[in-house]
DNA sequence: GCGACAG
DNA sequence: ATCTTGTCGC
């Protein structure tokens, strides 16, 4: 069906923006996330992360599948990427998803489940970086922040798999979730195909004995590695 | 106008 | 994100 005020071109939206132009695309990725859940056994976990080299110009993405609940290494791809965007808070996709999206059509076998460095729905317009790649590839996603972006919670008790809402104007947009005893709490919020409680169960059980989830701990150490 | 501000 | 050694605490 032909319509030429159509908006909304995800699969081939540019990515070098302004910043009016990055709000339309993302209110109209948001629109499209589902937040139901949609994932009962997701057959592999994938982690996804990006570093930067020589002098942030060049972006190196990961993806490190994970079995699951075996939690081994199956398999694990690298895509580099000239940097074309600047970090701007709450355009972080923009920067960071070129370069991830190569590295995940790299992998022989498609995602279960994607967890990405970032936020999910807790982003001012409901879309951070893991709403944005589970809408563009249809895989369940969820933002796992190591810091917040935004939202008030109370405080979270110190044992491993303590949880509190994170609230954003009234609304509920994530949970903080301790993934390690008297360890500073990880920020989770769905990206695509699942609700909230699922996103912080999922992630707790890809956290073994370190703060950050194997899968993404993993991406991030490929991706950020000195390579000669 | 003054802070806050994923990676 | 990135530049970087030792050190305090469970």
């Amino acid at each position: 069906m032909q319509n030429t005020t159509m908006q909304s071109s995800n699969i081939h939206h540019p990515w070098q923006v302004t910043p009016a132009q990055a709000w339309q695309i993302q209110t109209s990725i948001a629109q499209q996330a589902i937040l139901q859940d949609e994932v009962t056994e997701p057959g592999n976990i994938v982690g996804v992360d990006v570093g930067f080299h020589d002098k942030g110009t060049l972006a190196c993405a990961a993806a490190v599948v994970f079995s699951w609940p075996g939690l081994n290494v199956i398999e694990s791809k690298q895509a580099y990427k000239k940097v074309e965007m600047p970090y701007v808070p709450g355009l972080l996709s923009f920067r960071e998803l070129p370069a991830i999206l190569e590295a995940l059509n790299e992998l022989s076998t498609g995602a279960g489940l994607i967890l990405c460095d970032g936020q999910g729905f807790a982003h001012p317009r409901r879309c951070g970086i893991a709403t944005h790649l589970g809408v563009l590839t249809g895989y369940p996603t969820i933002g796992v922040g190591k810091t917040r972006l935004l939202g008030e919670h109370a405080e979270v008790a110190p044992e491993r798999g303590a949880t509190q809402p994170l609230i954003d104007k009234g609304e509920r947009i994530g949970t903080v979730l301790r993934s390690r005893s008297n360890v500073s709490p990880l920020y989770i919020s769905p990206g695509h195909r699942l609700h909230f409680a699922s996103a912080a169960d999922w992630v707790l059980s890809c956290c073994t004995s370190y703060k950050i989830p194997q899968p993404i701990r993993a991406a991030h150490r490929l991706a950020s590695e000195n390579k000669q």
